[in-house]
RNA sequence: GCCGCCGUGGUGGAAUUGGCAGACACGUCGGACUUAGGAUCCGAUGGGCGACCAUGCAGGUUCAAGUCCUGUCGGCGGUACCA
């Protein structure tokens, strides 16, 4: 069988029958399985796209096959840095690019024969579809979810934009390696914590993996504290965030971050100076550099003094960097003798420590960060822990300085950017009436195609004058426009959405559509996007909700991550590296199946692992047995059918791999499948060596063998369906069902233990009950010469396995 | 540092979730058929001559532990002064 002939044989087919749609006329239930979309990069599908799809699409046909009517569409994640870098590299415009890779992309994908609903594909750089994403950065807005304020950002000084924090390694810029600074800018915002809460109560319900869910858990960073206020003596108060009130005896000082609003009108003219000196160089570093723990603690006394509000007690207040002002307060109670910042800090700078916690029994030993219990705190003395923390911030309440807070580490997202290549922000910025959103029906704002994008010190589209000068939509005066465009995790949050209803010209996506399709039942893609897309999309997915757009609180119920396949030496595939393996030349000699099957068979799929292929000859090798044996079976004649204890095992490897199989498939447990399928190949041919055979059971079994191994070499099933004269594609049969009685068998081998050591093995009928079991057991040779003069005191019977006597 | 995951033959990897460890393959060895074999087919293959010993190491629970618990070493991923 020449695999490149019927490959591109049954993809026409698939194609003219209409095979990979999503059937719109069906009454059969829904199945959405989804691909996380591709970035078209470079000419040719990697190793990491056939591991991706290859196996998830076998998922999807597999679904099929048990009557689902499945929707598996594919489409581009087009906009992004990378097209853009290219293009300053090379000159060739990002769009041009970009349209070439997706052609060349999608030729190959097809190539693959995955069942890709190409009907509703979409491109995210395309007119059609980024409009929408600019209609919901409007409904964002209406909605009080997307804001423009001032934030501390990263800033590349040489390519003059802001960065996200991915791009910055090692605090240098991924693309001219000059060192990032942190700079104030004003950029636009995507309110995300508003929905904190319910993002970390929504991931207890998914079928996520655990892993990725507790990095959304730790990444969203929920922690239930105290706010309490501190009055300064010279007039005002500051607000401190704390999770340890019950220390709130124990504090020797206060501590701003250099950003604090009240950082300078707290500083004393002796302190000027110096806090102004402190101020500048903790702007210079960068917050990755900040938030090492490594790095020696900074920070410079302001001169005054605050009043503690339970004691009186006069507090020295101090700038450090070490505080963030983007996280509580911008301020913390340091109690140096609990706290091992502030232990640090007040050791450095000569403050007092005062221990306020003890260690339960034992020596407390400072810093001490535990739970222990409170001592020199007035009538606080003698709580623990919570009981502590709950009595102090209930007092703290009740004065009216505070009281209990959650505060979750997640930040909003910052979702503008100062590159070329992406969707326009649909805002116009009017001197009198400021920032104004651009009306719907004026959606699109086109990106302009005429850009000069390499960076000399301005955002791309700000120099395009034709782009930027535009009138004011409420009052009519010229304005200008906005010159940043969206992060790319914008478009691809809401493609899930698209693919329902792709050629809506009137909306996003029709709802109808939306709650028939979605959630999406099975989505499929790297670890990677866990605290980004993913995350982004299921906040997309609440606020839509929230809008009256969607009607379900979770976009993806049941999320697989694919594992990573290294390079032969274990690394990471890439260029520099030198290790890249090109599937073309597998696929070239082998055809797509076999590479899928190999990909499936090698490789645990949530694990990946090193490339190797000492397995791809035997995956060619199994292929071969399979139409070898299929081929021999069509050509049996005859209906001579003894049943002996020959067909019953023949039907119950039958049933045993079917039942197998279908669990596997089911649980992306890939390898383990085609194992199971491959022991049903050596099951027929040992069965085929018998001199008299049953033929009606050997071809049934050869058809199931066929459905089988449908879904995971496509075109190589279809043409021995074909061939052995099946009806219609093989993908309209159902996927074989295991039969429960050929399971039973009439006896089954047990493992006969006395206290768990094994004695011996028995054949035992399987409908016997324990006691029976028991019994029978009792009277093998090998058992009642070794119970000789002893008592039975328990017998453990686990069905169909083993017998366990447990003698005294 | 903290959180999470993982350590099983020469190799990739199984183990119905506490029940015959090493399925299914690769590789190796032996055999058959061949002028030939890097094709195909058949057999053997964790270690030990053996009783037995084996799932990183040391303990524990259990009739029974790769699986559960405690400690420890090693690897991977995430996060990093979040008060």
């Amino acid at each position: 069988m020449d695999p490149k002939e019927i490959e591109k044989k049954w993809q026409a087919r698939w194609e003219k029958n209409k095979l990979n749609g999503f059937d719109k006329k069906s009454q059969a239930p829904k199945y959405y399985v989804l691909e996380m979309f591709s970035y078209p990069s470079g000419a040719k599908l990697h190793v990491g796209h056939w591991y991706n799809y290859g196996p998830a699409d076998s998922f999807a046909r597999f679904k099929r096959m048990q009557g689902y009517n499945v929707f598996q569409p594919m489409g581009f994640d087009a906009f992004g840095l990378p097209a853009e870098n290219y293009a300053i590299k090379t000159g060739v415009h990002p769009k041009d690019s970009t349209e070439k890779n997706i052609e060349t992309m999608e030729g190959q994908l097809r190539a693959m024969g995955a069942m890709f609903d190409w009907s509703a594909e979409i491109k995210t750089c395309e007119e059609d579809y980024y409009k929408w994403t600019q209609w919901m950065f409007l409904q964002f807005y209406k909605k009080g979810l997307a804001y423009r304020k001032e934030a501390p950002v990263n800033w590349c000084p040489s390519c003059q934009t802001v960065l996200a924090n991915e791009q910055v390694i090692d605090n240098r810029c991924e693309r001219c390696s000059s060192e990032i600074v942190r700079k104030n800018l004003t950029q636009w915002f995507f309110k995300i914590t508003d929905y904190a809460e319910e993002l970390l109560n929504g991931l207890d319900g998914l079928d996520w993996p655990e892993k990725t869910k507790n990095m959304q858990r730790n990444w969203i960073g929920k922690s239930t504290g105290c706010e309490i206020d501190f009055d300064c003596e010279q007039g005002g108060k500051i607000r401190v965030y704390t999770t340890r009130c019950d220390t709130l005896f124990g504090v020797t000082y206060l501590v701003l971050a250099p950003e604090h609003p009240l950082a300078r009108t707290l500083t004393t003219p002796e302190q000027a100076e110096a806090v102004e000196a402190y101020i500048n160089y903790a702007a210079k570093a960068n917050e990755i550099e900040r938030l090492s723990s490594t790095r020696e603690k900074t920070g410079v006394f302001t001169g005054s003094y605050a009043v503690h509000p339970l004691t009186g007690k006069r507090i020295p207040i101090w700038l450090a960097d070490y505080v963030l002002a983007s996280y509580g307060t911008g301020a913390v109670m340091a109690v140096p003798a609990h706290d091992e910042r502030d232990f640090a800090f007040a050791a450095k700078y000569g403050l007092p420590v005062e221990k306020v916690i003890e260690k339960q029994g034992g020596e407390t030993e400072l810093p001490f960060c535990e739970d222990g219990i409170v001592r020199g705190s007035l009538e606080f003395d003698g709580l623990v822990g919570e009981e502590a923390r709950d009595a102090i911030a209930a007092r703290i309440s009740k004065l009216g300085r505070g009281g209990k807070k959650v505060n979750y580490r997640l930040r909003d997202w910052l979702v503008s950017r100062q590159r070329y290549w992406g969707a326009p922000i649909p805002v116009i910025h009017c001197e009198k009436c400021g920032a104004v959103p651009v009306p719907e029906k004026d959606l699109p704002v086109r990106l302009p195609y005429d850009v000069e994008f390499r960076p000399d010190g301005k955002s791309p589209l700000a120099k395009h004058e034709k782009f930027m000068h535009t009138v004011c939509p409420n009052c009519g005066a010229p304005a200008l426009r906005d010159p940043d465009t969206l992060d790319t995790f914008v478009c691809s949050s809401w493609y899930y959405l698209r693919y329902t209803d792709a050629h809506n010209e009137k909306e996003p996506f029709s709802r109808e559509e939306a709650d028939r399709l979605l959630p999406v039942d099975t989505y499929v893609g790297g670890a990677e996007h866990a605290c980004m897309h993913l995350l982004y999309a299921r906040f997309f997915t609440k606020a839509l909700r929230d809008m009256g757009y969607l009607d379900f609180d979770e976009p993806f119920r049941r999320l697989v991550h694919q594992g990573v396949i290294l390079g032969p030496d274990g690394n990471r595939m890439s260029k520099s590296h030198g290790n890249i393996v090109s599937p073309d030349d597998y696929v070239n000699e082998y055809g797509a199946d076999a590479f899928r099957l190999y990909l499936m068979f090698g490789f645990s799929y949530t694990d990946g692992g090193p490339w190797n292929d000492d397995g791809i000859k035997a995956i060619a090798r199994f292929m071969d047995r399979v139409e070898k044996i299929v081929l021999k079976g069509a050509s049996y004649r005859g209906d001579k059918t003894p049943y002996g204890p020959e067909e019953k095992a023949l039907a119950y490897a039958r049933s045993f791999a079917v039942s197998r199989v279908t669990k596997d498939l089911e649980a992306f447990s890939f390898n383990t499948a085609i194992a199971r399928i491959m022991e049903l190949v050596n099951a027929i041919y040992k069965y085929d060596g018998l001199a008299e055979k049953n033929v009606p059971l050997l071809k049934e079994t050869l058809r199931d063998l066929i459905l089988l191994i449908a879904p995971c070499a496509p075109h190589f099933a279809e043409e021995l369906w074909e061939q052995t004269g099946g009806k219609g594609s093989v993908f309209e049969q159902s996927y074989p069902k295991e039969d429960p009685a050929a399971l039973q068998l009439d006896e089954k081998e047990y493992a006969v233990q006395i206290n768990s050591k094994i004695v011996c093995k028995a054949m035992i009928p399987s409908s016997c009950s324990d006691q029976e079991a028991e019994s029978l057991v009792k009277e093998l040779p090998e058992v009642s010469a070794r119970l000789e003069g002893k008592t039975v005191k328990k017998c453990v019977v686990v069905k169909g396995r083993l017998i366990n006597l447990i003698v005294g």
